[in-house]
DNA sequence: GATGAATGAGACTTCATTCAT
DNA sequence: TATGAATGAAGTCTCATTCAT
């Protein structure tokens, strides 16, 4: 009941006081709730810690979530949306390589500028909890990315590239791996995400077509 | 204190005998836990049950280990030492692409026999609780494997595998990627590691060389 | 504070209309706890429902009341006025068992009829709760049917009815067992509280005089 | 599980031991929370206060129930076997409605000793809570009184005692009524249970017979 | 050494009550 | 006056850890 987000009225600018105020309660429980599920994971996040860093009191979580397991429900969904912003279209001109890296670094880019990659870890980390939700998330996350991946295969004509269309992880799997790498090896210099998808595209597309040499990022 | 494994006296064969027993009761301990801590993670895995799934009383934990803690990072180390296990030398006359690929087989085979894979997923889950343990665990995992690959990208010659050298990532990746993705989608049928690999390596490295072909498991 | 009636100012229309107002709000709430207090009983009852039902905010229960307890002694309290309605005068010629067990069939069916008997229960569950109270209350519902009971039994004259001026509770006990019964057995026929108490009053009394076989409602 | 109370041993002195010490703390719950339960209800109840009355620990209580409500049914439940205590048989030559009366006396004497009575109110007050266990508690409780009375009422043959195997509540409501009564009115000098009983079922089934006068109790 | 009953700190959650709007 | 979001004290329950036997 309380997970319905108030259908905005843009139209009466006065009922939308109260209601602004608290969808930004709403909004600073949901940024504190994140921060500590992904500092601590789940069973390790403490309500308090949650309801002192939103600024509010304890039992006011439970005016807009009705428990733990609900508030991280409301993390991980928050940051559903994203995903689905639609990239933008390519110039009709673009050799379609260049088209598939660009929307492939865009994606990425897009993953590390929100916090959806250290969220995805935590997905990984509670997946024995909450399998159901796990299971929508990462197919939130992962399934677009993998149609990327499979309609470029199959379009490219290219026949080694053919293996991807089964296995479409293995061009996103060092991204996984390299936010993971970065998220353990907090002491050395973390890897450079971009970097090292041009480096593994390069490995599996060959170098890039119609683009200046050395423009990557 | 309890962490130091007794020094085994051969000499004295009644002594041996009770220090088997409680060798053989220590193991039963750790294969318990590592069960426990596989299925629920660090936070959820209950010393009730590891006790029970060992077949001694909850107290008896403590007689061997200190803490829930300790008894968890018995469990990562007692993975470890088979990491190190020396490889079969391979034949003398192998191509080095050939023996590079066995290796990496055998490595990706040993990881899943074990349950060492899964243990890896756990240590990334539970990083945010044990940054430090979860360092050294990967590197004592990963570091290897790492070599490995580093130094077949350089001895190799080829120029294009040159990358691979700064980011030996980007080989194992896949892998980790898989283990993931068959630890969450319990419900589709798992990836085929073994395949995985050979696909990724086919299409990182090129056809396998002097290799019957189709013979890859 | 709040819970003096205020006088009526009958001189000033506008305020009676604003008193009536108010007057009406409090019923409704009163109505609503008193539902609210006999389905759950004092410890279970939710405020919240309490305003819900009465079609107010929670924090206006407070403009009326001071508190939950407040609310329940006014729900108390406002049973007790009913009892102290004057019944209405026998005709002068009836033979004075048959007034008797009139004003009896009466005041219970009163009882009945109002959610009297229930809050009975109500107070009686709660006297750990609230010892003063129930006494109070209990005093006034049962104190009159008491006097009636012994008025008759001194009046009659018959030996064998003495016992009740000193156990009026003989005669009255049976629609306080019929009550519970009643509320504690849902899923049975529920007695029939008005035939019980001819019953009964036949049984102790023997049969009625001076009224027509068969006619006892 | 908690609940399967441990088959007595007697063949095994030793091993009675801990459970011998067991048991006696489990009673030393229930007796703790069956006062806390009678004095505030089980709303009100405070299960620090039950730990502390029973001088154990509050997670002390969690090895023996499950929870507020499991350790609220054993009381409840602790108190039914008494009422199948099988009385004592009567001698074969009392008339039977000496019989019936001695059993009827020894019925209420035995649920004043013990705290039964009290319990009845409890049951009452949280019938609202728990109505499945209210139903079982009260026709364990009345269910054989009731059986009593039916069975006196129709073998003694006595035409206008018929009513009362329709109604076998009106002989004893009285007592219901009193143990009420002498609940609430602590301030009064309490109601003669014994005494109470006696009228009653003088009014009702006539003078006692085959008994030397004033000897009732 | 082994047991398992006991502990108690601390977590989540509820809800009567307050108060800024 | 009326609102309802916010409060926070206090309750139930969990579980790693201890210790008498």
């Amino acid at each position: 009941m309380q997970e319905t987000t108030p259908e905005p009225q843009q139209a009466q600018p006065e009922a939308g006081l109260r209601d602004r105020k608290k969808e930004a309660k709403r909004a600073a429980i949901i940024a504190a709730a994140q921060a500590e599920f992904i500092a601590h994971g789940f069973a390790e996040a403490r309500l308090a810690r949650v309801a002192a860093q939103a600024g509010v009191a304890k039992g006011t979580l439970y005016l807009y979530f009705d428990s733990k397991e609900a508030l991280f429900d409301a993390v991980l969904r928050g940051a559903l949306p994203l995903i689905f912003a639609p990239p933008a279209a390519p110039d009709p001109g673009t050799p379609p390589q260049l088209a598939f890296r660009r929307r492939l670094r865009a994606a990425i880019a897009d993953m590390q500028a929100s916090e959806r990659d250290k969220l995805a870890l935590i997905v990984l980390s509670e997946s024995a909890q909450f399998p159901g939700l796990a299971r929508i998330y990462l197919e939130a996350i992962l399934e677009p990315l993998f149609g990327l991946v499979r309609d470029y295969a199959r379009s490219s004509g290219v026949a080694r590239l053919e293996p991807l269309t089964r296995y479409p992880q293995l061009l996103l799997a060092p991204m996984l791996a390299a936010t993971m790498w970065n998220r353990l090896m907090t002491e050395r210099p973390p890897l450079d995400l971009s970097e090292m998808l041009e480096t593994h595209l390069t490995l599996v597309l060959g170098p890039p077509e119609g683009e200046p040499a050395g423009v990557t990022g």
